[in-house]
RNA sequence: GGAGGAGUAUCGAAGUGGUCAUAACGAGCUCGACUCGAAAUCGAGUUGUCCGAGAGGACACGUGGGUUCGAAUCCCACCUCCUCCGCCA
């Protein structure tokens, strides 16, 4: 949720940024929104106040025996009015949160307007891997080696899912605890939360009201099923104050991560690059603002150095204002290359939501300083989403026999260097 | 799932229809005094949001409604926690 007060002053500038995401809005309905509720909450504040001194001096009166029936009338006339005016008021303030609640985050003054299209990359990591034979995709290679199941994935639930199994299940799960073992040295707190979540929790992540059909909803009690990790730890600390003294917060936890991914499955998708479930480790910081975009070096350092510990080739890139998502001011994606589909895949986007999920969320801190409440700025990276990273080991790690290196450092958990038919 | 109990500031806790909710009382914390220093003791301070240029005002006792001139207090619904029973990895 962006502050409306800066709405209010910076009208024009917020505009334009929006724009950047090609979100055109024009404000005039919400800023006349706006003064109507501030001019009503004055006018029943007034009434109130004199309630309050009345009501005070009603039982003052009648120990003195004096007759206070009209002055009950009175009152009972003044409450009604406040009562009124007070549904307006709740009235307005929906309508503004209406208005409000479907607004993106506005991107960072350095991020380039447009689509994904203007998406710019930023480096690249290791050697493209050239081959001297005919390459197969990580489907075929997973299929021969008998290391996924997509067969019975989908024999057990539907399109879209797959199954690891044998040597491929302990490679997955290689990967989650090299992650893990990765965080857990850089100091981030490991929490594993309940993939089980109530809306509240969508509403401060971003993601309801407006994109509230991407998400598996449970049918009692509003609660969904997690998309992604973020939408847990960015409410740890929902509606707290925390002291300056203890930021930055840092967290990451592993869940598999449950979409919807509606609409039919693109061709080139298949395999275990986009499905209803995959696991994912997930970085999380809650930093104060002068400090959060070097925070967000950090997230995209470390997304980077995971990578380049399993030795694959990737690039970074800065995504374009309209390829942000809806909570985030600035992103980069960590992107591994695919050989089969020759081109690069999303296995890690970094962003900075600075305050707008804190505004949604009531998440501050107290500045030591000034000893005043201020909204925290929120940060999360992917480190890394494995379905990704998998058929990117499996596929540039292949050989001629179909065959594939193990990553060095997974070695000690996959128990083999080299995955054979 | 059933029965009962509870939710008040950082914590414990008082308050059960109106002159004390910036909340009694106790503890913690911060600053100061005393001290060589510390403990003890004494003194002061210690919630947030909204409206307002300011003066000031309003709101909040788990959440949301209701009754009332007036609700922490009475009524209803929901949420969370605790105890017991049932079930269960």
């Amino acid at each position: 949720m962006l502050d409306i007060n800066r709405i209010r002053n910076n009208r024009e500038e917020v505009e334009k940024a929006l724009l950047k995401k090609n979100f055109k809005i024009d404000f005039t309905e919400l800023l006349d929104f706006d003064a109507q509720r501030r001019s009503k909450i004055f006018e029943v504040e007034q009434m109130k106040a004199k309630r309050n001194t009345v009501s005070g001096e009603i039982p003052k009166l009648k120990k003195q025996g004096t007759d206070v029936t009209d002055l009950l009338n009175e009152m009972k006339k003044i409450s009604l009015s406040i009562a009124e005016l007070e549904k307006e008021i709740t009235s307005i303030e929906a309508q503004i949160k209406d208005i409000m609640d479907y607004i993106p985050n506005t991107p960072a003054d350095d991020v380039v307007a447009g689509d994904a299209t203007q998406n710019q990359p930023v480096r690249y990591h290791g050697r493209k891997p050239e081959f001297d034979f005919t390459i197969k995709d990580h489907v075929a290679l997973c299929e021969a080696l008998g290391i996924i199941d997509y067969k019975r994935g989908a024999k057990l639930s539907g399109s879209g899912h797959w199954m690891y199994r044998g040597d491929g299940a302990l490679l997955e799960w290689a990967l989650l605890n090299y992650f893990i073992t990765e965080h857990i040295k850089d100091g981030y707190e490991f929490i594993l939360p309940p993939h089980i979540l109530n809306y509240e929790c969508g509403y401060t992540a971003g993601q309801f009201p407006k994109f509230g059909d991407d998400v598996f909803k449970l049918t009692e009690n509003d609660q969904f099923l997690l998309p992604t990790a973020e939408t847990a730890l960015i409410n740890l600390h929902r509606n707290e104050v925390l002291r300056e003294e203890e930021l930055p917060k840092k967290y990451f936890a592993y869940t598999p991560c449950y979409r919807k991914e509606a609409g039919s499955y693109r061709a080139e998708e298949r395999g275990m690059i986009r499905g209803h479930q995959f696991n994912k480790v997930e970085m999380f910081q809650y930093t104060v603002p002068e400090k959060s975009e070097e925070a967000l070096m950090e997230l995209v350092a470390k997304a980077e150095a995971l990578m380049n510990g399993l030795g694959l080739h990737f690039r970074l890139s800065k995504l374009a204002a309209a390829d942000c998502s809806f909570a985030m001011g600035k992103t980069y994606d960590v992107e591994v290359w695919i050989p089969s589909m020759g081109i690069y895949k999303e296995v890690s986007s970094a962003s900075n939501a600075y305050d707008f999920q804190a505004i949604r969320g009531g998440m501050r801190f107290k500045r030591t300083a000034t000893g005043k409440n201020e909204y925290l700025h929120t940060l999360n990276a992917s480190g890394l989403a494995t379905s990704r990273v998998f058929p990117a080991i499996i596929e540039q790690n292949q050989h001629k026999d179909g065959s594939v290196t193990v990553p060095e450092v997974l070695r000690k958990w996959v128990g083999k260097d080299k995955l054979t038919v």
